[in-house]
Formats: structure tokens, sequence, C-alpha cells
DNA sequence: CGCAACAACTGAAGCGTTTCATCAGCACGC
DNA sequence: GCGTGCTGATGAAACGCTTCAGTTGTTGCG
């Protein structure tokens, strides 16, 4: 089938070219009649612009890209980014823009992926997940001039656009939970430590921890998966100062965890208690329901994508730099409980 | 920052134009020296082809569509469509090809989507998930020229190419394992019930419950969730004739289903007996552990990503129309076992 | 020596849009 | 009657690339 183009559309009405294009974008230029003669013509032959040639004039792509430097088995195992690219989706879909999505093995395998969209021309802007320390891509982004929204900060983020939670609120309201249910010593089952959001949530620990009188909270570092929580686990339960609470960095982490606990014929939440950070449909239908950090997450990434749109509409001259959106709060569940003299 | 273009190159390296576009595509008509100077200067520059350009003229754009048409929410429930992303990706990496995803509402709206792409010259191919039944898609892709793939089949696929697993052998070794035990009532808690794949699984099952001798095998449908997943555990269980075991169809309804069973004061595998479809870490890793049918989800993404290569490499003139992978297989663990008398 | 064949390279058209300069027609005021 | 300003419309250039028809310059061959 051949595809209709704009001087298809022009004939029809029996216009010219540029009258049609008037017409089409809704520019004024046109008189009411001749733009509805325009219109109609494009319907009935079924005239979609050309990407190709919009763009080519000096229009935009009306294409979001999101490059994801994670291995790729890792992606399936949390729902974190499926509801985040959800949440985007469903702004993106109304204004008619498309996400790009790239699987990338390296953050330098990201950085080829940002040179080459920007010299071929092909996203409006970029969302940029799992910000690590000292990330090259904030440079580069900054100095392509490339729209950008950075899933995370509000530090280490340069002069990005960025929208962030209050981590460090969530983690002093848990701590300060079991503390308060008299637990003394805590683990922590993170994720990985490169990750500048790990690096945060480690921090805001111990720091909450020294503030509620904690006596020690160890902490392992994971690659996410349930076989590494599990191992994690079974690393924080031998040690001779046994913690009797443990945070996992995800839900499948501290359901691993939960069953690490009972091979050791702990159970939960008597001798151990469980907390996992992001909520999840896991964490309510599994018994005991697990304590979690729950936050909107499809609503995060809707918030990323409105930002970004936002920059690219206005071409970085955007007035709120850094959004805010809620800090995860905690949901108390079966998992948690006042730790066995 | 302003982009290099291809004239840039062929002034710096000194030929025309076209010499450097050849040069640039590899194509035979300039010499070996000519071409690594045309090289070279491109590398110095930082030159990218303006994908837009090319399209415009005629090539193609490197981009693979995939519409989803699921509400997002359940996107992040089943780590199926990440992993199939993943395996996808894994091989659209290397010749340098994009995923552009669109979460849509419903199949009407991705008939929309399908038509922009086609007249906005977007994608070079299009790979089709969650078959329905007389589903409008095939047509459309059909008439429209556009090359693709869809994931599923082999049956209702029109004249498109196709990847498929035996899901019927899978049902069938499924049931046969459970009837070996001892089990003479199976209770199905399945997924949408309009996709094409739940109603094969359907089949399937009642076909292999006659051969094997099975009493009845009810069948529950849901949205994939643990909410529904549970109350349909709920409603199998309280039927007079309860089924001593239950098949899921994903393994989030599984776990839910198992606590349930908790509830309700049966413990797994003595009083029920649980199967998930769709292995997970979640399924390795929860206690008892669940015994579920395995198949290499992302291997199969990069089969369906391999064949929409071909097909858009070879215009459709593709040999093979429909590849088969292997069928899931059943990986015993801890949550079944012969029925209590 | 003259011509064909060929390799290496160039020029220009064309892809479908947007946009800018221009223009016809018309009403208005002096 | 004529300049001014406005509305509605047109023609053509420009975007960056590919490709095809030509144009050189060189080699081979009878």
């Amino acid at each position: 089938m051949k595809r209709p183009t704009i001087s298809d559309v022009a004939q029809r009405a029996g216009v010219s070219i540029s009258a049609a294009s008037f017409a089409l974008n809704g520019r004024p230029g046109v008189s009411d009649r001749t733009r509805q003669r325009v219109l109609e013509a494009a319907d009935e032959i079924g005239w979609h612009r050309n990407s190709a040639a919009r763009v080519l004039s000096g229009g935009t792509t009306n294409v979001i890209g999101m490059a994801i430097p994670r291995p790729a088995a890792t992606l399936g195992v949390e729902p974190f980014f499926m509801e985040l690219v959800s949440g985007i989706e469903s702004v993106l879909a109304t204004p008619g823009y498309a996400l790009m999505m790239q699987v990338v093995a390296s953050v330098d395998a990201e950085l080829k992926v940002y040179r080459s969209w920007w010299g071929e021309h092909r996203v409006d802007g970029i969302i940029v997940v799992d910000l690590r320390g000292d990330d090259p891509r904030v440079g580069l982004l900054e100095q392509l001039g490339l729209p950008a929204v950075v899933v995370g900060g509000p530090a280490d983020v340069g002069t990005l656009p960025h929208v962030w939670a209050d981590d460090a609120a969530a983690a002093a309201e848990t701590v300060g939970y079991l503390a308060a249910l008299g637990h003394r010593r805590i683990g922590r089952v993170a994720g990985l430590p490169d990750l500048l959001h790990t690096r945060r949530r480690d921090e805001a620990f111990r720091e909450a921890s020294t503030r509620y009188g904690i006596e020690s909270i160890e902490v392992v570092h994971t690659d996410y998966t349930g076989l590494e929580g599990a191992q994690a686990t079974r690393r924080l339960l031998t040690s001779p100062e046994r913690p009797t609470a443990i945070l996992y960095d995800n839900s499948i982490m501290a359901v691993a965890g939960m069953s690490v606990a009972d091979e050791m014929r702990l159970s939960v939440p008597t001798d151990l208690s469980i907390v996992a950070w992001d909520d999840s449909q896991l964490c309510q239908v599994i018994r005991p329901a697990i304590t979690a950090l729950a936050r909107d997450v499809a609503a995060y990434g809707a918030r990323v994508a409105q930002l970004l749109l936002d920059v690219v509409a206005k071409n970085g001259a955007v007035e709120q730099r850094g959004v805010e959106v809620p800090a995860p709060r905690l949901v108390p569940r079966s998992s948690t409980a006042p730790p066995q003299r």
C-alpha cells in the first residue's frame, strides 16, 4: 500500500501544499472553510504525517528515550521498572509521544546510545534511571543539551531536572518503628552498591540507627535477585550478633529471606521481623504479609514524564528543576513484631 | 551544539557528498583509501547519520514497535513481559535496532497505533502480543503489509509469521503428573479469558483431564493479579467437590493461592497441590517451593526478534512462517504431592 | 592507435514536511 | 484615486540523506 502524502491531501482539497500544511497543523493563515475541507480530505484518504519528513524539517520526533543500564536478566525480577514505565506511558500517550527503550550492558554503552540518539535526531528527550556515583551520563547530557530528566536525586544530578522522593525520611520512619518495637540489631539486604539510591539509603539507615539507638546495622549488598537475597540473609542470621529485624531493598529478596528464616527454624515475626522497600502485590499476598515501604511508582513515572514534556516544550527553561514526590510510607503488616527476649 | 552532517564529513575528507555516502554505507564505488579517509573524518567530527533523513530517502527506521494491549497497572505484576522484552532487546541491540513500546488501552487503540506507525513511517516491523479470538490486528497488519511477528499461535495468526510453544504438551505433562500422584479433582486459576493462549490452555487442560481420567477440572478466570488469584482460589476451595490440586496461570496467583490455603488451614502440599505456569524466582524462593512449568522466556523473545529481523530484511519472503520454541517443562518442587485420602 | 570496459567519483533529483517571502484581492481612510 | 494594512493563499527553499545518471581518468585489447 502506498502512503498518502500531504500533496495528495492538498490536491484533494484543491489547495496548495502549504495551505494544507497550515490547516493540518492548526496554524492561522487559512480560512475556516478551507481548513475544514483539508481536514476532511486528510481523513478520507487516511493521511498520516510522515514523521521523518517532519523531523527533517526541524520538527520534534515525539519520541522519548530511556536506556536501561542493567543486565537484561535482572529486569524481570522486580516490578519497579514496569510500573515506572506504565506511569510514564500513561502521560506520554495523550500528546502522542512514544517511548523508546534500550537495554544497555554498561554505562559506557549508554553514553554511546545517547550520542547516537542525539546525533541521529531520534529522541526529543531522555529519562535517566539508576544513577551512579560520579555518573558520566549527567555531564554528557548537559554537554549535548539533550533535554533529560533524572529519576532520582536531588544530589549528584548536575543541572539536570529530576524527580525524587525523600528516601531518608522513609528510612528514618522504618528504623524508628523497629526501634519502638524494641529491636536493637538490624540487618539490611541492599541492592547494587554502586547505585546512588542504594548508597543514599545505606547512609540514611545508618544515620537513623544512631539516632534511634540501634546497636548495630549490618549491610550486605546484592544484585536484587532472590538468590543473593537468600545468601545475604543466611550471612546475617549466622553472624554472632544476629539481627532481630532485616530490611530488604525489594520484595523478592524479602520473600527469599523469609524462606531462609524458615530453613533456620526462625519464625517471622516472632524471631525475625522483615521489612521490604517497595510494596508489591507479593508483599500483600504472601503469609505472613510483609511490612513494606509503599509508594506509588506509576505516579512517580507519570511525574517524570510530565516534567520531561515540560522541559522539551520549554526547551529547558523550566521553572522547577527538582520535583519531589511523596516519600514512601511504612505499611505495617504481619512480618514485624517486637523481638523475642 | 550543532550536529555535523554528511557534507561536513565530505568536505573534511575532500570528496563529494555521494562518495562520502558510499563510503559510510560500505557500498562499492569508492577506493579503499578514500573510504578510509571518509570514515576517519566522520569519526573525528563525531558524525551520526540523521535517521530522519535516511528514512525520508527510503531507508529503514531501525525501530521495532510493540504495542501492549493490557491495562498499564497489570504490567508490573508478572515478569513475563520484562523477560520477553529483555530477550527481544538482546537480539535487537547488535544491529542497532531500538524497541518502541506503547501501552494501549484497547485493541482498537492498538489498531490506531499501527495505522499511525505505518502512516508515519515510524517502525520497520511490529511484534504482536496477547492475541485474542478473531483478532482484528492480524487482518490490519496483513492489509498494511507491515512486517510483523506474532508471539503465539500457531492457530489464528492468518498469514503472519509467529513464534509459538506447544502449550498443549505442557498441559498434558502437568495433568499426567498430577494424575499419577493420584489427584482426581483439579482446579485451574486461569488468566484473561479473551486471550487466545488462555483459551488454548483451557482446552488443553480439559482434553488432558479426560485423557488421564481426571473427574473434574474447574476453571476460574482472572486478571492475573494476586487479588483475583486469591478470590478464585477461595471459590475453588469452598466448592462442594474441592479440588486437591490447583494450577495457576502465573506465579503471583500461585503464591496468593498458597496463602488462601493457609487461611483455610489446608497445608501445601499435603492437602492441596499447587502448580504455577511460568517459573520465576518467586517460585524457587518461596517455601514450599512451587512446582512450575518453566520456559526460557528471554530465549523466546530473542527468537521472536530474530524472526522479525529476518522478515524485515527479506521483506516478508521468509521461508519459515511458524517457528516453534521448546514447550514449557514441568519442574517438580515441594508444592505438589499425592493427595491426602 | 582507437575504442571499449571499468573503476572512482560527482551532480543533482527526490523523499515529505515546514516555513518564509511573496502576492492577489479587498476594505479603508485621506 | 491611491497608498496602507489585512486576510487568505501560493511558491519555493531548506532539512540531510540516498541513489541514479553521468563524467572523468585509466587500463586492456585487438
